[in-house]
DNA sequence: GTCTATAAGATGATAGAC
DNA sequence: GTCTATCATCTTATAGAC
C-alpha cells in the first residue's frame, strides 16, 4: 500500500515533468519508465493506458493549482484584491514550471479530437477556471450586475492570453501586463 | 515546372488541412501522402523532412493570413476602425478553419523545444503579429505616447486569449468578447 | 506488485527503377 | 520528378515469471 502509492506518485511526477517540458505526444512511455526507474509493466499496472496516465496528470495538476491558488488568493481582504492576487499567483506558478503554460490548454492543442477521456478532462478543467473567475467577479459589488459577465469574460481572456504569451516568450511580462490591464479595467468600471 | 508547383502545393494544402484538424504530431507522413495522392518519395523530393514541410505550412499560413487581414482591415477609415476590424476578420478566419486556433501557437505548444527550424519559424510569426498591433496602436492619436505600449500589449493579450478560447469552445463568442473589450479599452482612454 | 522479454504496428526517411 | 519497395527505429501495450 505504501509502496503502491509511492510508485504511482513517482510515475505521475516524472510524467508531469516530461509532459510539461516536452509535451504529451513527444514523451514516450519508455522515457517515462526509464526516468522514473520503474518497469513498463509497473506503469501499466497502475495506469491501463498512456491516456489514463494523462488524465491522472491533469487531475493532479488541477488539484495542485487550486490548492496553491486558494491558499495565496484568500489572503486578499476583498474580491477585488483576490482577483489581482490570482494573477500574481499565476506568475509564481508559471515560474515554477519553467513557463510551461497551461497544461489543460496544451493537452487540448495536442489532442484536439473531441470526446476522448483526456480531451474531456482538459475541457472540464478549463471550465472550472472560467467559473472561478465568474464567481470572483460576481462578488465585486462596485460593478453593476448587467456588466459582470462582460468583465468576467475579459478577465478570463487576459488570464489565458497572459498564460499563453508567458509560455511563448518564456518570461513573466505578459502576465504582469495582464494583471495591470485587469486593475485598469476595474478602475474604469468604478468611474462609470 | 507546372507539375512541380502543383504537386508541391497539393502536399502543402493537404498537410495544412490535417495539421489544423489533427495537430502536427498526430499527423503522419503516410496519411499526408495518402490523402494528397502522391508517393512518399515525391514528398521527400519537395521537402527534405517533415519539419521542412512544417515550416512551409507555417509560411503559407502566414502569407494567407496577412493578405486576407490587410485586405479586410484596410477598408477601415482610421487606425481605430482598423484595429476593430482585425478582430472581426479574425472571426471569419477562425470560422473558415473550423476553429483551429492559431497555427503558430499550436506548433509552439506541440514542439516546445527551442532552436529548431519549426519552433523558430513559429516564434517569428508570432513576433510579426505583435509588431502589427504595436504599429496600429501607435497610430491612435488620442492615446498618449506613454500609454501606447500598455494598450498594444493589452490588445495583443485579448487577441491571443480570444483565439485560444475560440479554439477551445469552438465558437466565436470569445473573439467577439475580445473585440468588445478592445472597443471599451479605447473608449476608456479617450475619457482619461 | 514488480520484473524481463516480446509483440504488433506506426513512424520518418531512403534506395533505386523508370 | 514520380514511383514501388524497403529500412531502422520508435511507439503503445501484453505475456508470463517471480
Amino acid at each position: 500500500m505504501q509502496a503502491d502509492t509511492s510508485v504511482r506518485e513517482t510515475i505521475i511526477s516524472t510524467a508531469t515533468r516530461l509532459f510539461l517540458s516536452q509535451g504529451y505526444n513527444q514523451t514516450g512511455i519508455n522515457q517515462i519508465i526509464e526516468e522514473a526507474g520503474v518497469a513498463k509493466a509497473s506503469l501499466y499496472y497502475h495506469f491501463p493506458s498512456k491516456e489514463d496516465l494523462g488524465v491522472a496528470y491533469l487531475r493532479t495538476r488541477s488539484e495542485k493549482w487550486r490548492a496553491g491558488r486558494d491558499g495565496y488568493v484568500n489572503e486578499g481582504k476583498d474580491a477585488r484584491e483576490k482577483l489581482i492576487r490570482v494573477f500574481e499567483y499565476r506568475c509564481l506558478w508559471l515560474e515554477q514550471s519553467d513557463y510551461a503554460g497551461c497544461s489543460y490548454t496544451r493537452i487540448l492543442t495536442e489532442l484536439p479530437q473531441q470526446g476522448t477521456k483526456l480531451n474531456k478532462q482538459a475541457v472540464a478543467n478549463k471550465e472550472e477556471q472560467r467559473l472561478y473567475f465568474q464567481d470572483l467577479v460576481g462578488q465585486l459589488d462596485f460593478i453593476p450586475d448587467g456588466r459582470k459577465n462582460d468583465v468576467a469574460n475579459t478577465v478570463f481572456l487576459l488570464f489565458d492570453g497572459g498564460t499563453l504569451q508567458c509560455q511563448v516568450y518564456r518570461n513573466l511580462q505578459p502576465m504582469e501586463n495582464a494583471r495591470n490591464a485587469v486593475m485598469e479595467l476595474l478602475r474604469c468600471h468604478t468611474k462609470a
